[in-house]
DNA sequence: GCACATAGTGAAGTACATACGCGAAATGGC
DNA sequence: GCCATTTCGCGTATGTACTTCACTATGTGC
């Protein structure tokens, strides 16, 4: 049970290098992979308040991460969109993460692994069937 | 790699049942397994600063969880030390845990659920060596 | 055109965490 | 015993993440 922490602070050395925290990289990374996206979206996918996702916005438009484009059809929407540097930062976790992954996995024999994800997948499914039991 | 998020999830909304959030029942936890504890050992085990330590600490004081005793032969340290309340609650955190491990792995076959702990030992230990090549 | 929903923000408040600095108490050398 | 140094907990200030409530501006149904 304690793998969980130790991939948490994994994740989180590797956002500090970027000059990213935890949140503010976890908004950067759903940009990065579903496109400019607005604020309202993003709150969804977050499981934030569209106010907090506000405050995370400011910041990454601030250390030039993200910019904020007009929607073309509402003017009410602000599109959040990646800069060069922003898609490069995003590039850069991608790849970290492979290589991560490949470090954790790399010598594992092929039957090995699957029972391994077998197992795990096995897992999730029940998370998700507690998640849904109590939602809050 | 999702899996690491649900058990968050659920791990939070564990704690908010009880009234407590994350930190403050890691504080809790660490209280319970080790019996009463200097707000400086606290720190160390929970890896933050010890200041912050001074506030998880008047949090639990504050909704009854723990209390500041003397210590007995440092009087610069007060020991954080579990209240009734505190005590039960910490019994509770323990048997949910129990249970929900249960639910998890409750219908594995033998075999299957070694080979599982294997592997994911396996990934532990990288991980550990991995933490320990780049400390922050 | 008006009621109503939706997108984003301002204001205020909580929790967590940090750094810096302080006073009180322990500790070690002499 | 006395002073220098370290250690323990806390005050102050700062920053980030998050929430709720109230508000403006805009889109939408009928």
């Amino acid at each position: 049970m304690e793998l969980n922490i130790l991939l948490n602070e994994d994740a989180e050395r590797g956002m500090a290098q970027s000059g990213l925290t935890t949140s503010r990289a976890g908004l950067l990374w759903e940009v990065f992979h579903h496109g400019p996206t607005t604020q309202r979206a993003l709150s969804e996918a977050l499981k934030v308040t569209s106010r907090n996702i506000t405050g995370l916005v400011d910041g990454l438009v601030a250390t030039g991460f993200v910019t904020r484009e007009a929607h073309p059809t509402d003017r009410r929407a602000t599109l959040v969109t990646l800069t060069e540097h922003g898609k490069a930062i995003g590039l850069t976790m991608f790849q970290q993460q492979q290589e991560f992954a490949a470090t954790l996995f790399g010598d594992f024999a092929e039957g090995e692994l699957d029972t391994l994800v077998a197992g795990l997948d096995k897992i999730l499914t029940r998370l998700r069937g507690l998640a849904q039991a109590q939602p809050d």
